[in-house]
DNA sequence: GTGAAAGCGCTAACAA
DNA sequence: TTGTTAGCGCTTTCAC
């Protein structure tokens, strides 16, 4: 464990000097203070916790504002309020090192901690663990407690679906290069397809945004599908979007189906075939584990996913 | 300020056993723990926090999952990450009870508290921003600081599309009572009615959510009015699922209005006309005034309103 | 399981 | 502005 004292020590100041510059940035001299946080970083100085629980949970996301959270986070903080517990959402904005720099934060300040599809290494996943209680979603690792949304189920699911209404060429919208659930999601497409005999292309990566929709559907379009599975719903209903915009009948011309059921997809238009699963449970069932209530010491727990069938999918038009 | 000693010689034990009770409660006896637990509770104990800063902002909504706080939340997370701080987000439930417990708890492990709607009276603000930076969104409270979306101008606006369009009886869909923005929205609406000699009815208070405005949209439609302005967007699109499945025609035997342009309103069916207005500058705004950032010391913001019109309203039937 | 007391890390008061 | 030092709150060790 990294002390004021250590910092005073390697950045050649007194203990005050160094607590100030934590503390009370302004008095002291503005040389001095950037040097001795340079070396605080450096160090890896951690402000010191007292042991007393702080009845706070945290859970990192890849972005608030991606309705996909909903259910998650609902499910969470009820189960948390229920045990008496504040859970706190913070946004990785997609990106490791924010990620890494928020947990970093947070341990010294919440009694365990969520991370939703992270990017993390496994070895830094394990370094977090030390410190505090850990729980994945949607993102494995050897020895530590997770829950992830089964991807195989729901993926062969739309694979029979779409091969049911005749279409033999299918686009895959994909996600990020660095995401799990992308990966797991993009095998058990190509696999069904394959087990088929029908034709999968991959397009992207895109980022799970409506805008990236637009960019995404004017690929597959281009690249004569008769149906285009997205990573998630925000870029299929962004894909939608563009679509009736360029007068491309859904689903006559183009079916289009998506992953999540978020928050929209049932009112957007035309309403949206998706993948749905019991995200709130999954909510619910992360916190049991921070919390300890599981039976099992580090379970993997997997949920099963079904489709939801809507107005986006439709027959392959012949000739 | 509070000291294990205190909670000691209050709960008649060593301050060892305070410790233990609150860092290692399973070192404790059981009895003896919920005792001590009980009078640290009573004399408000709060974990003792070393002045080093933590780099974490926190923000407290309703409702984390309302597509409104969207723009709020991007918008202070993109200054708040701009700044190097990290920005945590946490869910109040609509209740002063959650929303005053989570905010103790957030006191002593972050350098400043973003209060979204805070419905705490003032004097508990007051004692809050005692403590800790505080800034309020959409509420206001003398000599603290805030930022607040003008309802006045956005109200009066739809007023005078709704009477250019020919109605002449209007209902209001009314948010929770407690609220500070409903209460805004609601006298701003009745007096641009009055101005115009005009009728507008209240029905509610609704919940903000999607269910909620099925309810809300039978309740207008059985009032007799020719349009319906809902407290915000969740409530209005609820409402318009409720009357096309009933079958009424929107705009054509209702016009149909919102708050706050969220997430959806532009494509759910038919899209909403709604009250927009700059959110994202006010999340930047707010984590400026929180960060010191601002001129004036303690400033009362605000921000400008526009109606948006889509296609949820028109001109009224007659006959 | 609980209390007494030593030890530790941080802050603040004071001197330079 | 910076260092010295006393003091404070919490944890841990040890005795019972």
């Amino acid at each position: 464990m990294v002390t004021l004292h250590d910092v005073a020590r390697e950045a050649d100041v007194a203990v005050s000097t160094v607590s100030r510059a934590l503390s009370n940035p302004d008095r002291v001299s503005r040389s001095t203070r950037d040097h001795v946080l340079l070396v605080a970083r450096k160090l890896g100085y951690q402000p010191p916790r007292s042991g007393v629980r702080t009845q706070m949970l945290a859970m990192l996301v890849h972005d608030v504002t991606n309705p996909y959270n909903f259910g998650l986070i609902r499910g969470a903080e009820a189960q948390a309020r229920a045990a008496g517990y504040t859970l706190m959402v913070g946004d990785s904005q997609q990106s490791p090192e924010l990620e890494s720099a928020h947990a970093d934060r947070l341990l010294s300040s919440v009694d365990g901690l969520v991370l939703s599809g992270s990017r993390l290494p496994e070895q830094r996943l394990r370094e977090l663990a030390d410190q505090r209680r850990l729980v994945l979603f949607n993102r494995e690792a050897s020895g530590l407690p997770s829950v992830v949304m089964d991807s195989v189920g729901g993926s062969r699911q739309i694979i029979d679906h779409l091969v049911a209404l005749g279409h033999r060429r299918i686009g895959y919208l994909a996600g990020p290069l660095e995401s799990w659930t992308d990966d797991e999601r993009w095998r058990a497409l190509s696999a069904a397809a394959d087990d088929l005999g029908i034709e999968i292309v991959r397009h992207g990566p895109f980022l799970p945004t409506l805008d990236q929709g637009f960019a995404a559907a004017d690929v597959g379009l281009g690249s004569g599908v008769s149906a285009m599975i997205a990573f998630n719903d925000l870029l299929a209903i962004g894909a939608l979007q563009r679509l009736e915009r360029r007068g491309v009948d859904v689903p006559g011309e183009m079916s289009v189906v998506g992953y999540d059921d978020i928050f929209g997809s049932d009112f957007c238009h035309p309403p949206l075939t998706t993948v749905t699963g019991p995200v709130e449970d999954a909510g619910r069932t992360l916190i049991d584990l921070l919390l300890g209530i599981a039976n099992r010491p580090n379970p993997q727990i997997t949920l099963p996913t079904q489709l939801r069938i809507r107005d986006s999918t439709g027959p392959r038009r012949t000739g």
